[in-house]
DNA sequence: ACCACAGATCGACAGATGTCAATATCTAGG
DNA sequence: CCTAGATATTGACATCTGTCGATCTGTGGT
């Protein structure tokens, strides 16, 4: 195989814990969790992968450095943190970049955010 | 008035922006979800919030010190960052001090994560 | 081989953040 | 009023984090 050979590095999130307001999280558990978190709570990286997202399919590291109004290197690093958290994948071919959503993982983290907290009411 | 007015600061995390990946989130949106979302970002803070979340309803202060492995200043300190985004609520009684999870808070922001990135297989 | 360009990495720096000891504030009892 | 106890606030400190200029690493064309 010639090409990139991982396309999914996907940060087990959802394998990470119960519902959150179920049991308590042990702090590995909670160690994990914000690992994923803190690579989305940063201003640049949501309007990245916002961006990345609404767009549906890949979009390239060219089109991204102007979505921010960060230095080429800034962008480079927030694409790298986020690809890191297994939020965003990356492929390469040629000379660009490809950045495109991973499926299911902030699918996961909202579900975990969400289970308990939305309608409780019973 | 002596006791405490406010019961609801609330954060509005739901009215910040569309679904995500609906459009590319405006600067200022995301900045606005990524203060809320730093809030969470903390492995302390996520054990915090889990475990009032767990116990429905409300908890002691004096119980959550012994939660995590943290002096008591730094517990309070992470807790006040909570309520400060609007993900905890604080209740003063007496000497003691009680937090809940404001509902729907975080229920709003896991919507906004989840809403777009489950299962869009269309 | 060379050049031009896209993107990643490095090094440095300012500012933000987590932590705790010490202290302040407030409440309840005596 | 004074003491005891529970939280909150302050000050200091080390570490983490976002930012950018400079540089490195590739790829494609000539």
């Amino acid at each position: 195989m010639p090409t990139s050979p991982a396309l999914l590095p996907v940060v087990d999130v959802t394998a990470c814990c119960a519902p959150l307001d179920s049991e308590p999280l042990t702090r590995s558990d909670a160690e994990a969790l914000a690992r994923v978190l803190k690579a989305l709570a940063e201003p640049a990286r949501l309007q990245l992968v916002s961006h990345i997202a609404s767009s549906r399919g890949e979009v390239c590291a060219c089109d991204l450095n102007g979505v921010v109004g960060l230095a080429q290197p800034t962008v480079s690093h927030h694409l790298r943190v986020l690809v890191d958290a297994g939020i965003l994948a990356r492929e390469k071919r040629g000379v660009w970049a490809y950045y495109r959503a991973v499926p299911g993982a902030l699918g996961a983290l909202g579900e975990l955010l969400r289970e308990g907290w939305t309608d409780r009411a019973d």
